[in-house]
DNA sequence: TCAAAAGTGTTAACCATACACCCATGC
DNA sequence: GCATGGGTGTATGGTTAACACTTTTGA
């Protein structure tokens, strides 16, 4: 059972920023510590590293445990090493960052962490270790990373209205859009498929709905398109 | 001196890519291993991390040692961490990218590793473990971010001709460019200071010498200025 | 005087931005 | 019929890209 080295080894685990977007807020998934420290203290999803895992696997096996979340976009993000980062014993942390359908999702907890929640990037309860960095660091990247990756997708159902999709711009990028500027620039890249549907239920005028082609996407991106908001 | 954890750990290393530039090629500095696996074969220079240095300082620590280098610009790059890519054990390495001025340098070999060596990035040799992945991750973030930001100076002497930035970002970014608007972009951007001073010793017409101004890109930075080539 | 690289402007095409009104729908 | 958001075009200024010759220097 014990396991024994020559040299003393850091622990290794993976964190994980999963950001939802809900047509009105970004929203980052925490769970709410059990154990000290900083129990009662919310903090990003994670957990040790299995010997057999990879680091991504091990993202998500963490986050079906303690969330029940599956099928998230992930990408690693950055490692958070610095010596002092948790009180007890030398921890180093690969962090990834996930975005995820959040429309109709049930936030369902699961068993292993009943209390899994969503909040708003922009109210933030106080975060344990310092996750805090962990995801600032995450919004950062997604901000930059929207701007000339389509992965802002990832954020949407499947079908959606060119106005989801800009209210979604303008919450990650903190800023307003000019509509008309928006519409063409997204339908220049020719990336949006026209579903030929429209939004239910809706008080106003309904939508068209689109969809994301991703292998037209693949196959202009091999060609040098890059893709820009 | 055995160290005893009820849970196994992999072991945690980091590795280097260190970029140079002489006026001719970009080049990565590699030691060739003494010791099993590969043993004869080229390698990224790299270690294991001590349990009370980050991440950044195990890097610098193991550039001295097995190569001694200084002074180098040092990022992050990516962890790499699959089960495999060890065939002794697992091993999860926090691979970095750096950038030196290679002008005038000379590569002394260290005590450590009495063989470092500069190799062009176009000719490599076959390197141990999956480090050719990590050699190959390394350039991409360097094409991607020399031209979003204004990292290209950390390959060139203080001093530099514009002849001799331009021929770096054509050798990075392995495409011509026109010397008059790259001339243009440049001077435009009103970052780099005129020394006053010419090239010697060239059988022509000799160039004006710049530098970098640092701070007044760090001051157009926090503006909303973005470096762009 | 030749070779080698330094240095320098203009034009045309394209792209980004600013901006306002009518339309369709449900209540 | 009114409130709500959907949907559309044009004009302007700025940016990028293409392009060729003269200058300086040392050998």
């Amino acid at each position: 059972m014990p396991h024994t080295y020559e040299y003393p080894r850091p622990s290794l685990t993976v964190d994980a920023v999963v950001f939802g977007f809900d047509d009105q807020d970004l929203k980052v998934l925490l769970i709410q510590r059990g154990q000290k420290p900083f129990a009662g203290a919310w903090a990003l999803p994670g957990g040790f590293v299995h010997m057999d895992e990879s680091l991504e696997e091990a993202v998500r096996r963490e986050l079906v445990e303690e969330t029940a979340l599956t099928d998230v976009f992930l990408e690693q993000l950055y490692t958070f090493g610095s010596p002092q980062r948790d009180p007890r014993e030398r921890v180093v942390s690969v962090a990834y960052y996930g975005l995820v359908k959040l429309a109709g999702r049930h936030v369902e907890a699961a068993t292993d962490a009943a209390r899994a929640a969503w909040f708003p990037v922009a109210e933030l309860p106080p975060l344990a270790f310092d996750h805090e960095d962990i995801l600032q660091a995450a919004h950062r990247r997604l901000q930059a990373k929207v701007r000339y990756q389509p992965i802002g997708f990832e954020l949407l159902p499947q079908k959606f209205t060119l106005s989801q999709l800009q209210h979604l711009y303008e919450t990650v990028l903190e800023r307003t859009l000019d509509k008309r500027n928006f519409r063409k620039k997204i339908l220049a890249m020719d990336l949006l498929t026209d579903t030929r549907e429209i939004e239910q239920d809706v008080a106003h005028r309904a939508a068209r709905l689109f969809c994301f082609n991703r292998k037209k996407y693949q196959a202009l991106e091999k060609k040098g398109f890059n893709f820009e908001i």
